[in-house]
DNA sequence: ATTTTTATTGAGACTCTATATCATTATTTT
DNA sequence: AAAATAATGATATAGAGTCTCAATAAAAAT
């Protein structure tokens, strides 16, 4: 199940009649590499940094590969752009934000399967999937709203 | 409570030090004349419909300091771009998206508050606020994922 | 192994959303 | 009425993300 990433996804783009390619490899080596919510130009930056040339629109093209198959999510946007973060031999989880430092804590809590389940029943819908953002103020940043 | 919104954004400008201008008038009327989802562009051009000129910049500075005064809240992101409703006088809601179709249907579930107090406690935050988005297809589109 | 087919790549142009600039105008205060 | 200052609109600018297209490379066919 871990580190099988490559497996998925290379099933994937078979599936789609897509190729394996060495762009491809580095970016699903790069965004399964650490834990962390990341951003296109971010991941451009890191593989630059390793020595690897993959174009930024291959890196916007992968992406947008990565989240199709549900090997990525698209988390929230910040700073007028959107953020990611590898799912994939994860547990789902949501995200607490303070809307101070910014800083993001994740969470899982165990109310939103019975959300998902009520909503699917109610509306004749086949539910995939859920996206939860909490914002407020941490503890450090209380107090200084102004 | 309803209609009172205009009220509330004078007392906010005023609080903050801005002024009240036919501009901010125009377009907190039009955000308010109907219950939908709307975009920044679609709410320009409703206003020129209108016969009412309002810049683009006056728009986008206007939505900026509605949301900041929570009268306005950012719904979603759909097509590269952010999309708003007014939420004052309204309950707290949340949006079930089709994937196929893009219908949105707005739903409330009571596990939500629950689940704002048990992150309260447990990460000594402020809870402002939430947004959930659940996805899924509906009856009529289900089956056409390809 | 070679050839053929066709998807992918990279560079840069381009689109679109949103913000910044700034001279002019309007609101608010004195 | 005058002074102070915030807002407006036109336009420029920034930034995220997509598109184009010739060259290349992966996969399939021979
Ligand atoms: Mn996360
Ligand atoms: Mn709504
Ligand atoms: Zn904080
Ligand atoms: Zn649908």
């Amino acid at each position: 199940m871990a580190g099988d990433e490559e497996q998925v996804f290379r099933n994937f783009l078979a599936r789609k009649g897509r190729r394996w390619t060495p762009e491809r490899k580095a970016v699903l080596r790069e965004v399964f590499a650490h834990h962390d919510h990341f951003d296109a130009e971010e991941l451009h930056r890191r593989l630059r940094a390793r020595g690897l040339t993959v174009s930024r629109a291959s890196v916007y093209r992968t992406l947008g590969l990565l989240v199709e198959s549900g090997l990525v999510a698209e988390v929230f946007v910040e700073d007028g752009h959107m953020h990611y973060e590898h799912v994939y031999g994860h547990e789902q989880h949501s995200h607490l934000r303070c809307l101070g430092c910014r800083r993001v804590i994740e969470f899982r809590d165990e109310a939103l399967p019975g959300v998902e389940a009520r909503l699917a029943a109610a509306h004749h819908f086949q539910v995939t999937g859920h996206k939860l953002e909490v914002y407020g103020w941490c503890a450090a940043c209380q107090g200084k709203e102004g």
